[in-house]
DNA sequence: AGCATTCCTGAAACCGGTTGCAGGAGCGAG
DNA sequence: CTCGCTCCTGCAACCGGTTTCAGGAATGCT
């Protein structure tokens, strides 16, 4: 596997053997320079006489030569590298903020190295360890679950931008979403349309994001002077399978309700499955509204309103923060605004009612 | 930035310096041993007499000691890494096929480097350039455009697998899926339904994936003894904006459909969304067919009926053929098989229209 | 006991780019 | 003409693991 021993101080210039990427020293050879001058052309570190600089860059092209990234990164000690934890790349909400982390990292030159947490918080655990071993010089963990203590620890041998939660630390940056704000939109937007009885279906009890999402659905009842009604709250799971098993836990519990806030989008198209299964209208006979305003929404029948955070963008300013960080800078930016995006699934209360009951929706010819 | 140049022969054994990762040597040294010593212990290249073993595994743990990446990789000529290129991360088609991707990988210790070609052969271009200057030992092009010969260039450099098409060549892997396969399960189904009168509306034109879907098409409608007619064919571009414009299109052509087999289901999405906006009811005005059965399929309204391919699936064997190509092995997989999945968006046909003479029975059910 | 094996272990030479240091060339000023 | 300064360029020492090679110890065989 090793070549020779001997500094193969062969006369003949040797070309680039096939299957084989040039070294900087060979480069240096063709050009009858220096390692060191052709290095320090290719970074720009010193200015060079015209005539060297072109044949340097003349040999450069005759060999396709690319820097080897191992080696610039051991003797510089950085990889360009951003670890990124995610819970799932195949997901809408991971896949907009992976794009946005992509982009932002790109402009600058670093390339995310993406795994899956696959929301078991020890798979994280581990995630961040590996990307750690890897030598990234940063790790981005989006919206995930891991303990104020481990990130902080974590924090101690590489950059941390985490967001969906508010956390101080030395090298550890943070992007907090206005959940409970998101969430006072969308029900204050129900309460203004008329709806009075107003379900939530949550995601995972204990995540930071579902409860302050909570917290704003109680605010704005309280705001509409309306009782807040732990019976209607339902526990999701974020997905569309606990917003359709969700939403039938509603129906079955008896209690009326004339709409529907969900924690996410996701969740809100299993509650329009689950309702169109039960011969229910939306927004005829129930109004259901989202959080997140994924870009499938836009297509959905009906279209799903639903409270934008612009996931995408809160991607690109965790890279930007994360660039800041390991630059040395302090990062300055926040999360992006929420903001309302009304649509058709969403519409006037039908009035008070005793049980919704599971009847023909009026649009359907059958 | 550099240390001193002195071999820093300091006698006291240093600690772990905080924010600094412990090398080699000093684990090493703390342990009484050479770093060749270590460095063969952790790789398990020889046995080890136990108590050494057991000296220097406390020394790691002491240290919290990660072997560097750059380091590793330099010696080793490889990283564990592969590249990945995909047009868009946040896609439920690329997302699908990412997770396959990176679960087959991580199995055997790789990791994904992934970056979006944006639907820009340029960009993706670029992107596998970028990919082999940053030293990944593979490039996985998962649906690309990039030419057939620009893929055998890369090929020199670095092993590729592609998805999608049919390519032969050294250190390069192609996994074909079958289109022309399963649009013909997808026809054949609409045909079995009584459906004579079928529209389709395809990808970018010259995509090869659109190309043999169309013959598929083609090959079903034949067998069924119906005449193909080009203005039943949209062109859309893979995407719900698509589907919803050339749904719209087929419409206002005057053209009578009873049924729509859609490229891929994010245009089947949009399909659907215009036909609602047209106020036609699926299915029973208009069947509609996708392909690729992605996840959120099942949670549509209605729920779809579309061809699987299991995308997942397709990118855990293209990453297994991808570690076999690194491996020195020839791989042997093959894509996955299509499947047709019948949900509720296609139903039987509701007769010829604008046709005089109906012949068959099958009519709307009420 | 003598010599050949086998087994372990460490020194040192890599992998390929970067960079501190110093030497040499070129140029203006005294 | 010489001194001093700047500018350019090369040497060599890094970065931190891996691996070849060789030497020493321990064991096996006659």
């Amino acid at each position: 596997m090793k070549k020779s021993k001997f500094p193969a101080p062969t006369p003949g210039k040797s070309g680039p053997r096939p299957g084989q990427s040039a070294t900087l020293r060979i480069v240096a050879r063709e050009a009858g320079v220096s390692a060191s001058t052709v290095s320090r052309i290719i970074n720009g570190t010193v200015n060079v006489s015209d005539g060297l600089k072109r044949a340097v860059e003349a040999a450069i092209v005759k060999f396709d030569f690319r820097p080897n990234a191992a080696a610039r990164g051991l003797a510089l000690g950085r990889t360009s590298t951003i670890g990124v934890v995610a819970q799932a790349i195949d997901s809408p909400f991971y896949g907009e903020g992976l794009r946005g982390i992509e982009a932002g990292l790109r402009q600058r030159g670093y390339a995310p190295l993406i795994m899956s947490g696959n929301w078991r918080i020890e798979d994280e655990d581990r995630c961040v360890q590996e990307l750690i071993a890897r030598g990234v010089d940063g790790v981005i963990v989006f919206a995930g679950r891991l303990s104020d203590a481990k990130l902080k620890g974590y924090a101690k041998s590489v950059p941390i931008v985490i967001t969906g939660r508010s956390l101080r630390a030395p090298r550890l940056y943070s992007l907090q979403i206005e959940d409970a704000g998101g969430a006072k939109l969308a029900v204050r937007h129900l309460v203004g349309l008329g709806h009075r009885q107003i379900a939530f279906i949550t995601g995972s009890e204990n995540h930071p994001d579902a409860i302050e999402r909570l917290r704003g659905y109680k605010e704005a009842l309280a705001e509409a002077d309306i009782d807040f009604n732990p019976k209607l709250v339902a526990v999701g799971d974020w997905h569309e399978e606990g917003g359709v098993r969700s939403t039938l836990e509603l129906l079955n519990s008896k209690l009326p309700f004339t709409a529907l806030f969900c924690v996410n989008d996701q969740t809100a198209y299993g509650a329009c499955l689950a309702l169109y299964r039960q011969g229910l209208s939306v927004p005829h006979d129930v109004s259901v509204i989202g959080f997140d305003d994924l870009p499938s929404s836009t297509y959905r029948l009906p279209p799903l309103t639903s409270v934008r955070q612009s996931i995408g963008e809160l991607g690109e300013r965790s890279a930007h923060a994360m660039l800041d960080l390991v630059a040395g800078r302090r990062p300055r930016m926040a999360a992006p605004n929420v903001e309302l995006v009304v649509r058709e699934s969403t519409g006037p209360s039908p009035g008070p009612r005793n049980v919704p009951s599971a009847k023909r929706s009026a649009h359907r010819s059958k």
